[in-house]
DNA sequence: AAATATTATGTAAGTACTTACATAAATAAA
DNA sequence: TTTATTTATGTAAGTACTTACATAATATTT
């Protein structure tokens, strides 16, 4: 217990998970030695319901902010214990409506005045702790709602990875990366036709013997995204599989990524470079677009053999 | 979520529960997100590991709060996963050693600057909403240290019940709790025997037949102890089956008992109270001593039938 | 009006615990 | 020194969830 306490907000996760831990236990040891057959998490769930006279399985969950199978689940043992009753709503089928039963009723009856003593205990033991210790909790809870944790942490991480961001062209041990990135992609939005499956399977023959590259942008190591380019003829080149895991979108990594791109292909002393994309990828388009890409109407000696793309986007390069 | 914030206080264990959870869960995504084999309970695991370099599995159990099971099953994981080696203690055999493994201190090392990221993030939350957070945290747990909350709730519970004590007379209704109460209690510290089995199965032949008496004492329904009251002779009686259950023990119940016996003693007027009991029983012992009885060697025309109560004890009663 | 998406609920299977028990080693007591 | 008690660990079974899926009713779009 000690050791979690020294830990500070380094742990604070678990350090009140230990807290609401011991708070339930105590509280199932009072009903168990009352000999009553009730358990705390139930509490909540009769205060609800008490509360509200009606109401459907999920706005339990999402008042209590549980998940709805575990509501499900209470829901079913309760109305076992003829504890509560449930009939379907009138005006929406759907709907379950969770009411006390008459027993419901008379036992949370019976338990208010157990209830009253466990509440003014902890009025008590609050007040000769911390007396502003729930506003505090209040506080916390308001935090957390504005901006998760989860998102919290995500801003410190990403600068990080930002700062040490590297391109590295394809190797061999690279292969699998390359086809999870791109399967990944496909899957999400489009369809993977015989076309990608031939280029995914020997990524080497098909794009780096062919005067192509392929690179990665890479942070301590972990890839964050990749794409090719493709020799169409002396002047153009083109852009394909360029994709940003899912994890890392929304960070500008594609901005670094096309600007890489942009500048490999003035080092490659190409003229413009062409693209596929297609209107559905509307966060894609927009990218490109910013960048100064272009609609054209198609481009000669390059069809869209997997015939699904159907916009040709295309960028003059200024030497 | 905001229901349960309107219970305040009421409900306290749900709401921090619920605080816990969610900070998990969210940590839980950050690692998922990121490619990372690691779950957030682990993390006080592997700082406490890291520390203590080698720790029994009991100690991480008490150190963390948890039970030793749960320890055990977690630590099965991680060594599965190779991140921690085990080994027994040269001094002590039962003891097994854990210590992280030298992918585990790898993995604790790439982590490391995520981890700060966390605590980053967290101190940046706390700062922003409630900068003294942990420190009321702190607070409470002290505060439920020193006095638990199912301690304080019993403190709050007791008075109401001692408020609306009340004796009852044996009636059938009773017979199964009779039998409980005292089937519970011969478990407790002595055997049951032939003797107790033949009492028990009929109370109502083998005591209140045969003039004798059989009360419990009750509050708001709930029944809290009992005693019987057998004629010896015209001048005594013997006191027996005198229980108070597990659950209310600490709280003078035996003291109201005993009183009540010996005011039912005198209105039957009976001149001495006998009684048996156990050197082992020492707080009965005590109970019996502070209201003035007296070990006696032996009262003729009652022997000991259970063969087991060695010490005989007597009441003179002043009328 | 038909097709699509969303909402409300349920179920099945898995995970992280818990309690209750068992066992062996070490320590204390008789 | 034997016997009882305590300590350290493990295991098995149960509980309270979770995630992932399925289904039907309703709402929204085309």
């Amino acid at each position: 217990m000690s050791f979690i306490k020294d830990l500070e907000s380094f742990a604070i996760g678990s350090r009140i998970k230990n807290l609401s831990d011991t708070l339930m236990k105590d509280m199932s040891r009072v009903y168990k030695e009352l000999g009553i057959d009730f358990e705390p998490r139930w509490f909540t769930f009769f205060q609800l319901i008490l509360q509200k006279k009606e109401i459907p399985v999920t706005q339990i969950a999402t008042e209590l902010n549980q998940t709805h199978p575990a509501v499900v689940q209470v829901i079913n043992i309760l109305e076992k214990k003829k504890l509560i009753n449930t009939k379907k709503d009138k005006n929406d089928n759907r709907k379950r409506l969770v009411s006390l039963s008459s027993k419901g009723k008379s036992l949370a009856e019976e338990l208010s005045p157990l209830w009253k003593d466990v509440h003014m205990a902890t009025k008590e033991m609050l007040g000769e702790s911390a007396p502003d210790f729930l506003e505090k909790v209040g506080k916390v809870e308001n935090a957390l709602q504005q901006k998760s944790m989860y998102q919290r942490t995500k801003e410190k991480i990403n600068p990080r990875i930002i700062n040490n961001l590297e391109f590295v062209e394809y190797e061999k041990k690279y292969l699998s990366d390359f086809q999870k990135l791109n399967e990944d992609w496909l899957n999400e939005y489009l369809e993977i036709t015989d076309c990608d499956r031939i280029i995914l399977s020997n990524p080497y023959n098909e794009i780096i013997k062919k005067e192509g590259h392929i690179f990665f942008i890479i942070s301590e190591g972990k890839i964050i995204g990749t794409y090719s380019l493709q020799k169409i003829n002396n002047e153009a080149c083109e852009l394909s599989k360029f994709t940003i895991k899912k994890e890392y979108r929304g960070w500008k990594f594609g901005e670094r990524m096309l600007e890489h791109a942009i500048d490999k292909a003035k080092e490659l002393r190409f003229e413009s470079i062409i693209l596929f994309t297609h209107p559905k990828l509307k966060e894609a388009t927009l990218l490109y677009r910013k960048r100064g890409f272009e609609v054209i109407p198609e481009y000669p000696e390059l069809t869209d053999k997997t015939g699904r793309c159907s916009l040709c986007m295309q960028l003059v390069i200024n030497h």
